[in-house]
DNA sequence: AATTATGTAAACAAAAGGTTAACCCTGATA
DNA sequence: TATCAGGGTTAACCTTTTGTTTACATAATT
């Protein structure tokens, strides 16, 4: 990992500004974002590989903010620091929850986050040699080469369909509901149409057979081999 | 659970009030005490899902309270967020040991109460998508899966006939009335001729067979296991 | 027997989902 | 810069499934 990438999210310009000098100094690829909807968004979109999060933001807060996040399935699992100004009445116990991966307290220095930084760097790298590989069946999903592989036999899928598969696989059977896949694959803050899902649904079909998509009607979708029940 | 229940607790009456028009502004339902023998009380006849709960209050202090609450068998499982004044030497450990589920510091702030709320909620909603697998007899219903296995065999149930045997099933023996049925199944508000249950009573008995459903003429219905009875 | 509650099949209505093609981005390519 | 391609989304329309009612038959209860 040569390009690290680092979302700053606070709604104090001074800090965003301040924080994103020290680290785009340091060569690190920055974005800013105000809020936690701009933060929910830019995870999308940017892909950051760890992301800086206040606590205390107006409407939408740093916990909330990292629920959502961790919420989704995408191909960046962004690690998370808190930001938290010391007087602030936010308890660690909710930051943990939330699945923190570290703290850090205002005001910032620097070096005591460059050095935070890269143990989550470090962290991380050692990590990656568990390549997330999950079989099922005949099934198997490989997120670090992007590719689901059926009886040998491997494809590349579109992010979409990628994440959607691996919703629904992550637990074979178990149905989803369009509710929960609207907000695990597109995030809760996008809104599109209700037919998006049966699309996705029906490209996953054509690339892997009608038998292995069950439609529970009424309800949503699930994932079941049929070979393997 | 659409509506949920907060009771606040302090002796202070403008914290009470305070933190009462904030709850009460976001919808929830709101009840207050003004010391722990209360609480107790109110705990009993408002199952509250929530307490807010003064730690420093004379006599019953707030960390008893919570104990005592915790003790008891109930059917609300109120969580507990505690309230303390920073300067307060209550130790967050006594706290957690009584059972609390979160901390907020005086001075209230609307915003981080209600965040901490909504993290709580989603806490315990998580907890009830865990629906447990159930048997009895021959059957087992699965919700997570969505399916109804009889001997075996799964199959999975348009969602009304599902709703109706999970009522059925969650009390084997159990005669439901048909308002219970209709309120549970269908809902308060809507209104539906009376033939339909029993025409889902029929479709449950052609999936199933005829020996499971039984009639209490005048009544409702129940489910029986013939062979585990 | 009369009355009332329930059973049933078939018709009907309305959700829910499926399908296809067009459209709009965005990022790549010439 | 213009063009292009792929992915993602929408729109329109089609199909199926599910839910409800109707109309009448049957069984139980008084």
């Amino acid at each position: 990992m040569d390009e690290v990438k680092i979302l700053i999210v606070d709604d104090e310009k001074d800090i965003l500004e301040f924080v994103g000098y020290n680290l785009e100094n340091e060569g690190y690829i920055v974005k800013k974002a105000s809020n936690g909807h701009q933060a929910i968004e830019l995870n999308h979109s940017f892909k950051p590989d760890i992301i800086i999060l206040d606590v205390m933001m107006p409407d939408l807060d740093g916990i909330e903010t990292c629920y959502q996040i961790k919420q989704e399935i995408s191909t960046n699992n962004p690690k998370i620091i808190f930001l938290t100004a010391r007087s602030e009445d936010y308890s660690e116990i909710s930051g943990l929850e939330a699945g923190a991966d570290d703290y850090i307290t205002k005001p910032v220095r620097p070096r005591v986050l460059l050095s935070r930084i890269k143990a989550i760097l470090r962290r991380g790298a050692q990590n990656e040699e568990n390549k997330p590989k999950v079989s099922y069946g005949e099934f198997t999903i490989d997120w670090d080469k992007y590719i689901v592989i059926k009886n040998s036999e491997a494809r590349t899928l579109p992010r979409k369909e990628m994440e959607l598969f691996g919703l629904l696989f992550s637990s074979p059977g178990k149905v989803f509901d369009r509710e929960t896949i609207m907000k695990r694959v597109w995030g809760s803050e996008v809104v599109v149409g209700d037919r998006t899902i049966d699309v996705h649904i029906r490209k996953l079909r054509e690339k892997f057979g009608e038998n292995y998509f069950e439609t529970v009607k009424g309800v949503g979708y699930k994932f079941v081999s049929p070979d393997n029940v």
